[in-house]
DNA sequence: GATGAATGAGAATTCATTCAT
DNA sequence: TATGAATGAATTCTCATTCAT
């Protein structure tokens, strides 16, 4: 178990090697119950390297998060072509990111999980990485959800739209780890179903017709 | 701080203060980082009086898990007519969730990011609930989601369905956490949000106008 | 489980249900495992009753091994006849002695393992015990064996025969122990064993054969 | 006070220190009563060094028996010479025994009252122990002792050589705690007094003249 | 570049014991 | 006579972190 003993390595193998560790580590027993010492002696090395390198428990992690989202964000960016139409956009990105989350279930659970449960110096990060997700959604929504608001108070219409964005990516969030938890599902099923989904509803507001609460449906506390 | 130290109560209103107490440490520190000493002293009362009546740390925070899936779980019922139509019974649901989330934010946080990041006794807790919710969900739109699909392999469709309901109680979640996040967003507002997206994305489903994928969309790793 | 739980009782029953379930308590878990929580619970009072009554766990230790001593000793006493001869003296008291701590296996375990394993207050108490059936061994072999002492420093012989006593005693404490742990071994037949060998040996001894060692066997460090 | 505080020792020294530290303290105080925190300090390091390297309180305490068991029996097999006469070799065992006794009086209380006392993981190792001196002892006195049962039962003569050895290791137990405990006992005379004691008793069964119960001596419950 | 030796600080948990009624 | 409510003081054990080489 753990990667092979090889000494004198150079700084920047070594390093990857102990964020291989603590991803893998982090990603499954979370970040306060996984131990300094597992993480050393799963990348191979002594743990006052570790320290060496990576400073401090709180730096490994950011580390981690950091190296995570940005191979998460660049997968997704790499899915997709720019030029192509806005559907086909989304549709493309979602693949892309299923198929990396997939394939990465300890660093999604880094990110997913357990960066977003403990607190300040972590949320901030992961909130960045979120940031760039949420705005290449909202991009793509925002021209013709905007539309379908256009007789309503904009600023609402705004936050309507962050808010649908958060939605979507919220919805994402949740079929990723549903898909990885579910035996059978592929990442281009997983993409489908949310696509489906979103660009129909979406699809629909573009066009004109929102839901409407129906009259007289106030919720009695 | 904390409670105000009244002596000599009776069991029943001592296991409420504590477990007042344990969601609140719970919701902000996490289940980790909390510290039955912290617990004890927000509840008033003294450390071994917390392993008296709720005999540790894992069963505490069980015990706040179920309260608080509980208290969710029924002011959601509470809020639905079973006898409305289907988006009536979805637009009360959302509304009364997102209110009760809105209100208890540490309950939200011990439920949707505390039990789900630590592992076993608890994760299977939370999963209980979301399963009814999902059911509830699943219910609302198994019927109408099928005619859809009508045409496809039906275990193709049930396993779709079961998506959707996944994708749209994700984006329930994630919303909930950015509505209490985001100042000035009302749970109405939210509810709306999400009911706009979904029931107009389902609607389109329904309607047999699913969207589908542009012909060549292959991903290529 | 522990005893039917009747109110009101007269102080002196109830201070002897606390002690069969301390000393069965003591005897099973130990001194220092055995809680007073488990104490009270199996004697069916409340810890503050048990204070009340024996005023702490030392007192109520102290108090068992008494209670227990002298049964133990009155046992012995009962079983002999101090007008038969000597060996028929310590024939009777063997039995006797394995006997009871045949029928109080708890008992005897407080006696003969934890008071001895748990320091001051409790050592005195079963020395005092313990020299009572030291004097009583001493008295039956004293004469005889000083006899076969007598050309040799009285002094000597006076240690001598403590030892011999001691070492008799130690024997019997010893096969109590064994012979509650050995299935299908009798008292009587543990007595009988006992009784041989001591005998015999004394009977050599009286008799002027004692063993001596053999000429140039030092001992090498 | 306690050992001086060198810092940087190589870890089998630092074990061997633990260990003395802690057969010290667990002889003293007793198994339960001996807090990690004591022996650590004893020992003169800090108490995660203790669990570095010895791991538990349990895993220390056995690793005590183990060593003080293991220091008794090689003195004793190191005081005999297999070639002597049977009286010559538990003479020497009997003086070797009492010799390392009297030396280590806390290693000799670890084996004889706490390990005895504290139940399962520990009774075995010491049972284990206890065999092999009960098994020599045994072996010395076995042949002898059948021909003086040559004409009874050879199953109960099985079961009495056995109650004898473990009536004879019994009183060497007791003596050597006596003999701890009397100033001015050597353990020489120790030794004289049980080898006196035990090979006259043997003798005299050996010649065929065993005690027998005087006629009538029925015990009266 | 790399590590064996070492620790300060704090975590959960338990227990004998008392108070107020 | 009897008890439900409550706690101060330990105790075992773990962990992130550093020093000396």
């Amino acid at each position: 178990m753990g990667a092979v003993k090889t000494k004198r390595m150079p700084r920047a193998v070594r390093e990857q090697q102990m964020l291989d560790a603590a991803v893998r580590t982090f990603g499954q027993r979370g970040y306060m119950a996984a131990s300094m010492d597992e993480i050393a002696e799963l990348a191979g090395v002594s743990k006052p390297l570790v320290y060496l390198y990576l400073n401090s428990k709180e730096d490994l992690f950011t580390a981690c998060i950091r190296r995570e989202g940005q191979a998460l964000t660049e997968a997704v960016r790499a899915g997709v072509d720019t030029r192509s139409s806005a559907d086909r956009q989304l549709w493309d990105g979602l693949r892309a990111f299923f198929t990396h989350t997939a394939q990465h279930p300890d660093g999604w659970s880094v990110l997913h999980l357990q960066a977003r449960t403990h607190g300040e110096p972590f949320a901030a990060e992961v909130a960045a990485l979120r940031a760039e997700l949420v705005a290449f959604v909202t991009e793509l929504i925002a021209v013709t959800a905007r539309e379908a608001h256009r007789d309503r108070d904009p600023d609402l219409a705004e936050r309507e739209v962050a808010g649908l964005a958060e939605a979507l990516v919220g919805a994402a969030e949740s079929l990723a780890a549903w898909s990885n938890a579910t035996p059978g599902v592929t990442a281009r099923q997983t993409a489908a179903t949310l696509m489906n989904f979103a660009w129909a509803g979406l699809g629909n507001l573009v066009e004109g017709r929102p839901w409407s609460p129906p009259a007289g449906a106030e919720y009695r506390p």
